[in-house]
RNA sequence: GCGGGAGUGGCUCAGUGGUAGAGCGUCGCCUUGCCAAGGCGAAUGUCGCGAGUUCGAAUCUCGUCUUCCGCUCCA
């Protein structure tokens, strides 16, 4: 593959109609993004997938979703509130920023824990040491900011009666205050997991890489609960699972690998990350995180409710650990996009662009081309109508026939059927495969059973 | 928020004070028996927005908005 850069790719999803920018005719809103005719057939494909993987296909296995508006305790409790912020400081002389700790932790060579500070005791640290600024190396700061991330709304009519609240910033708190539901309901047993895909929300203001880092994202999150003690192999368990997930979208073994968190969050005893190799350089595609029992913990101290579990064998109460096995949705899909795309140069120098993209997750399956338009549209069109019902199928009669290949190629079609006019005597159409250009011969009544081998 | 680029048809851009252009793409007709062919025709713009200078501004000045790249992270 030749050197594709990002540009390239998303001016390729802006012009085929899988990606445009956000809100695009009054300018646009930075780090958001809208997906077009093509790109949510891609992304519900991959949902279907991950559902299956997660929730059908496993034993003890439960599916929620829940609301994007959550009692704001369960923000408390989760730690967010407090500590979901980055501590920003600027130097007055130079106007650079820096994060505040990240200016503690490496002036005193990580002996002191920011974390463990205040703002306001950071700042005190920060002035007492005269600690300098890593660029113009002056030593003077504005105050502390906090810099929530949180995205914080209002309910209720008048003033005096409204009620902050937040909208969700992860969906796995979701999972966590219907532990008890699930169990109950299901009469689950551990381990057990509950999933759940929805959107999230990140007051960001860095800059992301096209739809990698966007104030508004899709999560599909597996929280697995289980005894104490069983949680490192099932946190082993998962990270294996993670990598095949991303296989099975078609992604290289070599442009996947696992990154172990240093410094792991508060909660957490163990993180580890699956990077995918994007454009722009080795990046986060999912998270396997052993969050221990601190969040139904948590939840039980800040809801009042009990949220142990009883054994009924053993008849034992414990609170269960968790393993989250959380997937970015929006980079799930742009990691496809990125390893499908490419401009191959054909045998006689011609060039194409195509995505390599698996006939499974591809938007559309089959493209019902008439040779030409004139007296073979109207069998095409019938043709179209009745595969429709199966699949997901595109219909053109726009140009010459070699030109609608190459555009059912750039949005990754993997099949082309031609009518010609054997088609009106004897029935039979072409089929043309997409990353072959090979072509064979096929009944009309033998279509769908070959559309369906295809794209299984 | 700070620093640095950039805003002209769908896309890529040309146009430095005097009637808004090209290529590609799109659409229609003709042609075309299977890999971006050809011919003819058409549509798409108050040149990001607002002031100012000028007889006259896409072009000069000021302001403003948006966006992109770095700094700040993580799904």
């Amino acid at each position: 593959m030749n050197q594709i850069d990002m540009d390239k790719i998303v001016a390729h999803c802006k012009n085929t109609g899988f990606i445009f920018p956000g809100s695009e005719i009054y300018g646009g809103l930075a780090n958001s993004w809208d997906y077009g005719p093509l790109g949510i057939e891609l992304k519900n494909n991959i949902k279907k997938l991950w559902w299956e993987k997660f929730i059908q296909n496993r034993i003890n296995s439960f599916g929620i979703d829940c609301a994007i508006l959550m009692n704001p305790k369960v923000w408390e409790a989760s730690g967010h509130v407090a500590s979901f912020s980055d501590p920003l400081i600027d130097c007055k002389e130079c106007k650079s920023r820096f994060r505040a700790d990240n200016l503690i932790s490496s002036y005193s060579n990580n002996n002191v824990n920011p974390d463990l500070l205040s703002k306001d005791e950071m700042y005190k640290y920060i002035l007492e040491n005269k600690i300098p600024c890593p660029v113009c190396k002056k030593s003077n700061f504005t105050p502390i900011r906090e810099f929530n991330l949180l995205f914080q709304t209002h309910r209720g009519v008048t003033k005096e009666s409204q009620q902050d609240i937040y909208l969700r910033p992860e969906t796995a708190q979701g999972q966590y205050v219907n532990f008890l539901n699930v169990q109950r309901t299901m009469r689950a047993k551990l381990p057990f997991g509950i999933g759940q895909i929805g959107k999230a929300f990140r007051n960001e203001i860095t800059p992301g890489n096209f739809t990698f880092r966007q104030i508004e994202f899709e999560q599909m999150e597996y929280q697995f609960f289980c005894r104490e003690g069983e949680d490192e192999k099932y946190y082993k368990e998962f990270k294996q699972i993670s990598k095949d997930f991303f296989v099975s979208l078609g992604i290289p073994e070599d442009k996947l690998k696992f990154h172990d968190h240093d410094k792991l969050a508060f909660y957490a005893k163990a993180a580890c990350d699956l990077y995918y190799k994007f454009p722009f350089g080795w990046d986060e595609v999912n998270g396997i995180h052993n969050r221990t029992n601190y969040d139904l913990t948590r939840h039980q101290q800040y809801s009042g409710k009990n949220l142990q579990y009883l054994d009924p064998v053993t008849n034992e109460k414990f609170i269960p650990y968790v393993i989250e096995n959380s997937y970015g949705l929006d980079r799930a899909i742009l990691a496809v996009i990125c390893n499908s795309y490419d401009v191959e140069t054909l045998p006689d120098g011609d060039t194409r662009e195509i995505m390599h993209i698996l006939p499974k997750l591809a938007p559309y399956k089959v493209a019902i081309l008439p040779l030409v338009k004139k007296d073979l549209s109207e069998k095409a069109l019938q043709l179209y109508s009745s595969i429709s019902q199966k699949f997901r199928t595109v219909y053109d009669d726009t140009g010459s026939i070699g030109k609608r290949y190459r555009r059912q190629d750039q949005i990754g079609t993997p099949l082309c059927i031609t009518i010609d006019y054997d088609t009106l005597n004897d029935n039979s159409v072409t089929v043309r495969d997409r990353d072959s250009m090979k072509q064979i011969r096929l009944n009309i009544d033998t279509l769908e059973d070959y559309i369906n081998k295809i794209v299984k």
